[in-house]
DNA sequence: GCGGAGTTCTTTTTT
DNA sequence: AGAACTCCGC
C-alpha cells in the first residue's frame, strides 16, 4: 500500500513523507511538489495505523485547505476514513475550538465572527480623530502579539499610542458586550483559553497527535505560539513553507518563524525540495536572479527538472491602453492556436491595474474571470441580509440592529438611532431591547410616537419570523421578503437588478446549505460564510486576472505580469518592505510554467492623474534587461572578514571560496557556524 | 429624515 | 476615476 503511495515522489519528498515523529521542516520551493509531498505524508500517516481524528493539517486559505483534502482523499480510499482527519484553515480550527470552549472565557457561544468592514465601522464608531486604517493595523498589531489594551495603554510613551490603546480598550468592550469576534480573535481567543486551563491545553494537544502546517513562512507570532501549545505534548510538528515566498508580512507574518524554526522546536529534521517541475530552466534562472538580490533568506536555489524554453518577453509601451493592446493580441494568439483559455493568466501587484485590462477584454469580447476583487459577502446588500440574519439569531447584536434597522427605509434616521443608543447605554441594555422591553408610550417618550409606532411593528416582525424559522427553514426566506420587502427595494435602482441578482444568489445559498445540514441552524450559516472570502464560482474557459497575492500556489502555462515600474512594482509606501516586494516578483515569476512576458508603461493613469513612470529595478535584477542600475560591486573577501548578516547578526568568515561573483563563506556568528553566500551578508 | 451637491480619500496585499 | 463621506435645503 504505501509503495504505491511513495513511488512517485522523489527521495527528498521521500524524506519528508515518512518522517513521522518529532519536529519536521519542509523547505519547499516553488513548484518544488509542496502538495504532492504533504497530502502524500497525510495519506501515509494514515496508511500506517494512526488515527485520522488525531491528525491535525492547518492552511492560510480555503482554497488550499480544499485542494489538499480532495488530493489526500484520491490518495487513501476516501471509503477507509470514518473519522476524517480535520483539514482546515486556521481561522477555521479557531472557530471549531470556540464554538466548544468560548464558556471558558464567560462568554457565549452564540458569537458572531465579524469581518474587515465591520470592524473599521466599529472602530470608526469610537474614534474619528485617528485615521481608522492606523486605528485598525494598530489594534491587529496588538491583538497578534499578545499585548492587552491595559499593558498597551502602560507601555504607551506618546500621546497618540495612549488614545490608540484607549480605542483599543473600547474595541475589545464593544465586540465582548456583543459577543462579536473579529479575525485576530478566532486564534488570540482559543490561545487565551489554553494558556489560562492547563488540563484543556494537555487534552487539546493529545487529541492532535499530528499537527502539519502549510505556508509556515506566513505564520505570525501568535499563530506560532497556539502551535507551541497544541505541541506541548508532543513534538509533532511538520511545516512546510518557502522563506523567499514570505509576502505577508504587513498582515503581522514573520519570517521568523520559518528562519528559526529548527531553535524553536527541538531535535528538528529538516528536508529540502529544491527539484521544481513546473518551469522551464529559462523562468527559473531569471526568478534565482531576482531572489538573490535579497539578503533575508537562508539562501537555497531552486534548480530545474526541465529544459530551457522561450525567452522571457519584456513588454514596453506607452501607456496602459497600449499594454493592454499587446497582451489582449498575444491571448488572442494564443487561444486561436487552440490552448485553452484556463492556462492563461495576468498577473498584477495593485488591483486597480486590473481596470484598463478589463475594459480592453471586454472590447475584444473576450471573456476572463477576476479572482478576488470585490467578494460577493462584502456586497453592501448582502451585508444587509446578513445584518438581519444576525438579528434574528441574536437580538443583541447592536451593530447589525443599526445596520438594518432602515433599510428599507422606514424613516428612522440617524437621530432616532442616536437616541435609542444613548438610552440602551443608559440602561446597559441592548438597542433592540430598547424596543422590545418598552412599551409604546415608554418607547414613543424616548423617540416620538410615530418612531414608536415603526419600532414595535418591526420588533413584531422579528417575532413573527423567529415563529416561522422555528417551523421551517426552508418557508423562512419567503416569509421574510413578505414581511420586509427587501428585494423589491432595489426594484427601480439604477443597479438594482444586479443587487437583486446577488439577492437571489444568496437566498439560494442559504437554502442549499438548509438542505446540506437540516441539523443545523442560521447562526451555523452565518459564521461558516464569514470565513469564506473565495468565490468559488464555476467558471468555464476564462482567463484569469489576479494580484500576485492571490495567485499564490497556482501555475499557469502562459503567464503575463504587468506594471513593472518603479512606485508600482515594487510597491512604494508606507510599511513597504523592498524584500518582499522581491519576494512577490519571486511568487510571481515562478507561477509560469512555458511562457511568461512581462510590461511596462511609461505613463499610468492612477488615483485619478496620469503618473510618469520608470520601469521597474526587478527587471534589471532578473537579468532580463541589461542592468544600466548598478550592479552591486563585488568585494573581495579573505578569512577573518568581519561580516553582518540581517538574521544572524554579526560572524566571522573562517573559510571563502570563490563561487562566480559571489564568495561562497564560512562564517562562525558566535559559536553558530554556517554557510552562506557572500552576497547575503555585508562587509563591515 | 431624505436626497442631491460638494468634498475628500483611496487600494497593496486577506483570513 | 470612483466610492464614501459631509453638508445643506426641503
Amino acid at each position: 500500500m504505501s509503495d504505491t503511495l511513495l513511488s512517485s515522489l522523489n527521495e527528498a519528498q521521500k524524506d519528508a513523507a515518512t518522517h513521522i515523529d518529532g519536529s519536521l521542516l519542509i523547505l519547499a520551493g516553488a513548484g518544488s511538489g509542496k502538495t504532492k509531498t504533504i497530502t502524500t505524508r497525510l495519506a501515509y500517516l494514515i496508511s500506517i495505523g494512526i488515527d485520522p481524528a488525531s491528525i491535525l493539517t492547518l492552511t492560510f486559505t480555503n482554497k488550499a485547505a480544499n485542494e489538499m483534502r480532495e488530493r489526500a482523499y484520491s490518495l487513501i480510499d476516501g471509503a477507509f476514513v470514518n473519522t476524517p482527519p480535520l483539514l482546515c484553515t486556521f481561522h477555521k480550527f479557531g472557530l471549531l475550538f470556540l464554538k466548544f470552549h468560548m464558556n471558558e472565557l464567560n462568554r457565549k457561544n452564540n458569537f458572531i465572527i465579524i469581518d474587515t468592514d465591520d470592524k473599521k465601522r466599529i472602530i470608526k464608531s469610537i474614534n474619528k480623530e485617528i485615521t481608522t486604517s492606523v486605528l485598525v493595523s494598530e489594534i491587529s498589531k496588538y491583538k497578534n502579539t499578545l499585548l492587552s489594551p491595559e499593558e498597551a495603554k502602560a507601555t504607551a510613551q506618546l500621546k497618540l499610542y495612549q488614545e490608540i490603546a484607549d480605542v483599543y480598550e473600547k474595541y475589545e468592550n464593544y465586540l465582548a458586550e456583543n459577543n462579536l469576534v473579529d479575525f485576530d480573535d478566532l486564534l488570540l481567543l482559543p490561545y487565551k483559553i489554553l494558556l489560562a486551563n492547563e488540563n484543556l491545553a494537555k487534552e487539546t494537544s493529545q487529541k492532535y497527535q499530528y499537527i502539519m502546517v502549510d505556508e509556515y513562512q506566513d505564520t505570525n507570532e501568535l499563530q506560532y505560539r497556539l502551535l507551541r501549545l497544541l505541541c506541548s505534548t508532543h513534538n509533532n510538528l511538520c511545516v512546510v513553507g518557502d522563506d523567499d515566498q514570505s509576502i505577508y508580512g504587513w498582515r503581522g507574518a514573520t519570517i521568523k518563524n520559518i528562519l528559526n524554526f529548527n531553535e524553536h522546536f527541538e531535535d528538528t529534521f529538516v528536508v529540502k525540495l529544491e527539484e521544481n517541475y513546473r518551469s522551464t530552466d529559462t523562468i527559473l534562472d531569471h526568478a534565482n536572479q531576482l531572489i538573490e538580490h535579497n539578503r533575508d533568506r537562508l539562501g537555497k536555489k531552486l534548480v530545474g527538472t526541465r529544459k530551457k524554453g522561450d525567452s522571457i518577453r519584456v513588454y514596453e509601451s506607452g501607456d496602459e491602453n497600449e499594454e493592454t493592446r499587446k497582451i489582449v493580441d498575444d491571448v488572442k494568439k494564443l487561444i486561436d492556436s487552440g490552448e485553452s483559455a484556463n492556462d492563461v493568466a495576468i498577473l498584477f501587484r495593485v488591483n486597480a491595474l486590473s481596470r484598463s485590462l478589463e475594459e480592453g477584454f471586454n472590447k475584444a469580447g473576450m471573456n476572463y474571470k477576476l479572482v478576488g476583487g470585490m467578494k460577493f459577502y462584502e456586497r453592501a446588500e448582502i451585508k444587509d441580509l446578513i445584518a438581519y440574519m444576525r438579528i434574528l439569531t441574536n437580538k443583541d447584536d447592536n451593530f447589525s440592529f443599526k445596520r438594518i434597522i432602515n433599510k428599507p427605509k422606514r424613516g428612522i434616521g440617524k437621530t432616532t438611532i442616536e437616541k435609542i443608543e444613548n438610552y440602551s447605554l443608559q440602561n446597559n441594555i441592548s438597542m433592540f431591547d430598547v424596543v422590545i422591553n418598552n412599551t409604546p408610550e415608554e418607547i414613543a417618550a424616548i423617540v416620538g410616537k410615530k418612531n414608536a409606532r415603526t419600532l414595535k411593528v418591526f420588533e413584531a416582525s422579528i417575532i413573527d419570523l423567529k415563529e416561522v424559522m422555528e417551523e421551517s427553514k426552508m418557508k423562512f426566506l419567503d416569509a421574510f421578503e413578505e414581511t420586509f420587502d427587501y428585494r423589491s427595494s432595489y426594484d427601480n435602482l439604477p443597479d438594482g437588478a444586479d443587487r437583486q441578482g446577488n439577492i437571489d444568489e444568496f437566498y439560494g445559498y442559504i437554502r442549499d446549505f438548509f438542505i446540506q445540514n437540516p441539523h443545523l441552524e442560521l447562526k451555523d450559516f452565518l459564521n461558516e460564510i464569514a470565513l469564506e472570502s473565495e468565490n468559488d464560482e464555476l467558471y468555464n474557459e476564462a482567463v484569469s486576472m489576479m494580484s500576485i497575492h492571490a495567485s499564490k500556489g497556482l501555475e499557469f502555462k502562459h503567464l503575463f505580469i504587468i506594471g513593472f515600474e518603479e512606485g508600482f512594482f515594487p510597491l512604494i509606501g508606507d510599511g513597504s518592505d523592498i524584500e518582499e516586494e522581491r519576494r512577490l516578483g519571486y511568487v510571481a515569476i515562478t507561477r509560469a510554467m512555458d511562457n511568461l512576458t512581462l510590461s511596462f508603461v511609461h505613463s499610468r493613469f492612477y488615483k485619478g492623474k496620469r503618473a510618469q513612470l520608470t520601469k521597474s529595478r526587478f527587471l534589471s535584477e532578473s537579468g532580463l534587461i541589461k542592468g544600466s542600475l548598478t550592479l552591486e560591486k563585488q568585494s573581495a573577501y579573505k578569512k577573518g572578514d568581519l561580516v553582518q548578516h540581517k538574521i544572524f547578526g554579526m560572524g566571522r568568515v573562517q573559510k571563502a571560496v570563490k563561487a562566480g561573483k559571489d564568495y561562497k563563506l564560512t562564517i562562525n556568528f558566535g559559536g553558530n557556524v554556517r554557510d552562506i553566500l557572500s552576497s547575503f551578508v555585508e562587509k563591515i
